[in-house]
DNA sequence: GTCTACTTTGGAAGCGCTTCCAATCCAGCC
DNA sequence: GGCTGGATTGGAAGCGCTTCCAAAGTAGAC
């Protein structure tokens, strides 16, 4: 097995430089290409990176950022399909990833991937309203690709679903199946999907002429918060909980079913994020369908684009997400 | 910010390898040492990865492969918790992890690690009982830890848990509470955890004189696997039922439900992994709970040993699995 | 003051690759 | 046959760093 390009050169017969070429697919003539290419093939030589990277300034990887609490990050599957999603569509473009959790502080991780001088490009989650890791990325001169986004990045490139329109869609299929006390368990708060969610809701509420007194709580997209938000807006009389996520989805219906109530009779039940888990709930729960995995690969695409063409106008894409109605909203009965 | 290190030995006075010696820990006078330091942290260098690597063959950089099929990989938390766990002792010794999930054939992405020639070393997940891909890895010169391990692997560095004692103990417990009838629904056959739990499960029944006749069921780690599996185990009159792993227990619960079983009074129900959701399961699982965050640092640790010592006895650690008992095999009653 | 034995430092080579530039080749043309 | 110009090719520089080696500096012993 060959190791460096000048073995694969004196193999061929020609030069270091042919070799490369052939490599990289600069102009060659078909009959030298042909002859290295079978050579290249035959002792499955693959340049060494660092080389290739400090000499051309590209190197084939790119940097994954999911700077997320560490109880958040697996807990929840969205992580490791997003990932997936990404992995997948890098495989395709015979990229590596290196990747980052939040391990160490954000100031830290941003120094280590600015300085590191092998990336050619980043990928980071933008959850939150702000983010000195986003910002920095940013500003920098590294191409970056924000999955989430904040209304505030004008020129950013980034890949998300339209949360606003989705929770908008939920909220008003509540209301079309006749529920007048819709209760909304949001997101945590000064993320993008949390905000974004909230304002989708208040928007089909407002435009059903419903009022919101009291029917929005405050949750942080975990079950513990479903719980307690559940109870708080049973007290008030809500006839439909439409919770931030489906592991809230899953601590409010605990407390619906302590209390006696039947799902959907007395109170209607929804989701988001549309995770394995939701199909199999007890009744099954009506919920929105984000295409992570999709999310993941488009990043990946709006991150070379932004390689290939660096002062091009910001890529964005908001990729459509499905409204799932199961029998936690309508239809069969469930046990008490 | 200073670019390179020639601009650094500029700004401090020194010459470029001085500079190099600082950063490296070489020999260089207290004196030298500090200035160089503080324009060092003054403008916050960090040398260029690629050119590093390529100069002194080490680069701070070590692969996680995980070829997993993409239906378990982030189904299971497992992953996300193992990823978690390296991610954390990487970032402790400041190095940097490139990521390989299963997107292309286990070949081409031995070749592309084996050949990239920028990785000091690789930890890979072992699950399988024979694996191309880490008998690839093991017989490269590539400093190699497996997450999992097979027998046959005599000189292999590993990390694991003791499946089969783990397994003993809950079978153990099982048959402690009473049980003469306990069915197992296995793990997938081919991976070692699977296997070994079997192993496990027949020794205690062996120990305790008991037959398996028909108590044993092939499952595959899936729910779906669990329902099957509770169907023919129940219907062979099973009185508890130990699942492969908490998810495989979801769909056992499911049948054990439907057939108007109590749990724990008529069929006890026991997994292995405690997933987060076991502790909210009604009745909550009786499970094993296995340290993954640990294994995880656990392998990065005998990573960095191995790169330091190359040569050294191949390091194997087995960490220990706690029994954790819930209503699902003793105590509170159950909803029919 | 001279000599010896370290310690500290700088110079320079070289890691394996890409890519600029100039040399070479080969048609096709006059 | 000699030219011209485009296609191919090889030579060489250089990416930013580490590290070998030799030079310079320092201190202690004589």
């Amino acid at each position: 097995m060959a190791r460096t390009i000048d073995e694969l050169a004196r193999l061929s017969g020609v030069s270091r430089a042919t070799v490369s070429r052939v490599i990289n697919g600069g102009s060659v003539s078909e009959r030298t290409r042909r002859r290295v290419q079978s050579v290249l093939v035959e002792t499955n030589f693959r340049p060494n990176l660092a080389a290739r990277s400090l000499a051309s300034g590209r190197s084939g990887v790119v940097g994954v950022v999911m700077h997320i609490d560490s109880h958040l990050l697996f807990q929840d599957p969205y992580f490791g399909q997003l990932m997936q999603g990404m992995s997948g569509a890098l495989a395709d473009v015979a990229a590596g990833m290196m990747l980052w959790l939040g391990n160490r502080t954000k100031q830290e991780t941003l120094d280590t991937i600015l300085s590191m001088g092998l990336l050619d490009g980043v990928i980071v989650t933008a959850h939150n309203l702000d983010d000195p890791l986003v910002d920095g990325l940013l500003a920098s001169s590294l191409p970056t690709v924000l999955v989430g986004h904040r209304k505030a990045d004008r020129s950013a490139s980034y890949v998300d679903v339209d949360n606003v329109h989705a929770a908008d869609a939920m909220t008003t299929h509540l209301i079309g199946i006749g529920r007048r006390r819709v209760g909304h368990i949001s997101g945590m708060r000064r993320t993008v999907a949390g905000e974004d969610r909230i304002a989708g809701y208040t928007r089909a509420m407002n435009r059903a002429g419903l009022p919101i007194d009291g029917l929005l709580v405050d949750g942080d997209f975990n079950t513990p918060s479903g719980a307690a938000g559940a109870e708080a807006l049973l007290d008030r009389g809500a006839d439909a909980i439409f919770c931030a996520n489906d592991s809230t989805a899953l601590g409010a219906l605990e407390v619906i079913r302590s209390r006696g109530l039947r799902i959907p009779e007395d109170v209607a039940l929804a989701g988001f994020d549309d995770l394995e888990f939701a199909s199999h709930m007890d009744p099954p729960l009506t919920t929105i369908r984000q295409g992570v995995r999709d999310q993941g690969a488009e990043a990946v695409n709006c991150l070379f684009q932004l390689i290939g063409d660096r002062d091009g106008a910001p890529r964005r894409v908001l990729l459509p997400t499905e409204l799932v109605i199961r029998q936690s909203t309508v239809g069969g009965g469930t046990r008490a």
